[in-house]
DNA sequence: TAAATATTTCAGTTTTTTCTGAAAATAGGA
DNA sequence: TCCTATTTTCAGAAAAAACTGAAATATTTA
């Protein structure tokens, strides 16, 4: 089939449009992180992953994103400890080539499970210690700091169930649990 | 009723140590804020606050955290704009004192409400900006990102939802919810 | 209204975090 | 083994965030 200019400039057209979106998520995404307290740099190789096909190498992440070696290798294996991104190996290649998870679901499964232990196990340690250390003291200020404790120390631990919950479970189950809780 | 010597000591050691107990829960507290992406300052004076049963003034928070009165001001009025602490007044007092609300389940009304403004709100809005782009477009890469955006979207959409369920809910109601999330 | 007290702002400083670029270490191939 | 390609590390630079302290502004009291 013979392709006749106006389908090529249109299919070009399309494609610069896509670079262009592609480009605007990642630096957005990027922002976004920053926000969110999760590294610049490390979100927009995240944003850069999840919208491409193709696994990438350092050179082509350091490349899209005009950033340094140091840069990014150091975001590429953070992402891959939270279990976001994972290498492939490519038959004949000697680089290694960089993946994102692309399932939504996939994603914010490893997302809970990460936070978990990284924000909540944390704070219920600080929690539980407070606790013990004031178990039983009688003055009414140490009583009601105890106290205090004690509620804080539920509430997180119930957070805590939740996100063993979420990150355990099934898409399908995920969505059941959706329909319940807002329908 | 006559305080022996012995008691005397033993109240005052509670009273040491409950000082010492709160001031390391204010510090480990704001540890874990950074980890948060939340300002050291403000989750200390939070901390602070919720350990603390007469409401302060920012003299108060100035000398307990040892910091200036700039960065208490700020912090303060950052935790008002959260609507994690109002000011009280107090008959006869000139001066703002400032409370933080004690309730768990009321913090973490606040706290999903406000995290879904500042963060879910903003991605949705990139998301669907992204969306909205490429909709329609033809090419398979062109399909993909299409695809990877409407996924995201509807999942953000999702956590969204939840945040305002959660944030509406009443504390007995939540028990509930959790009692059949994790039963 | 003026003085006293309290709050707010912000320019400059300090601290923390992130990033670069090059050297060191490691792995693969001849 | 030696040579080359690749990954990893890290000291120092740059950028971002947080903080100070004092001046400006606002509020209350006399």
């Amino acid at each position: 089939m013979k392709i006749v200019s106006s389908e090529m400039s249109k299919i070009d057209a399309e494609k610069a449009a896509l670079k262009a979106a592609r480009e605007e998520f990642v630096s957005q995404w990027g922002a976004l992180g920053s926000q969110w307290g999760i590294n610049r740099t490390m979100a927009q190789i995240h944003a850069l992953l999840m919208t491409t096909h193709e696994a990438l190498t350092t050179d082509d992440v350091m490349e899209e994103l005009a950033i340094s070696r140091g840069n990014a290798h150091t975001n590429l294996k953070e992402l891959i400890a939270w279990g976001l991104v994972r290498t492939v190996v490519i038959r004949g290649e000697r680089k290694e080539f960089f993946e994102a998870e692309k399932d939504v679901w996939e994603i914010a499964r490893t997302v809970a499970r990460e936070r978990k232990r990284r924000e909540i196990e944390p704070a219920l340690g600080v929690l539980r210690e407070c606790m013990e250390k004031s178990r039983g003291w009688e003055s009414p200020e140490a009583r009601a700091f105890f106290k205090q404790m004690r509620q804080l120390e539920e509430f997180v631990s119930f957070a805590s169930k939740v996100a063993d919950q979420v990150s355990g479970m099934k898409h399908g189950f995920a969505v059941q649990l959706a329909a319940k809780l807002l329908g």
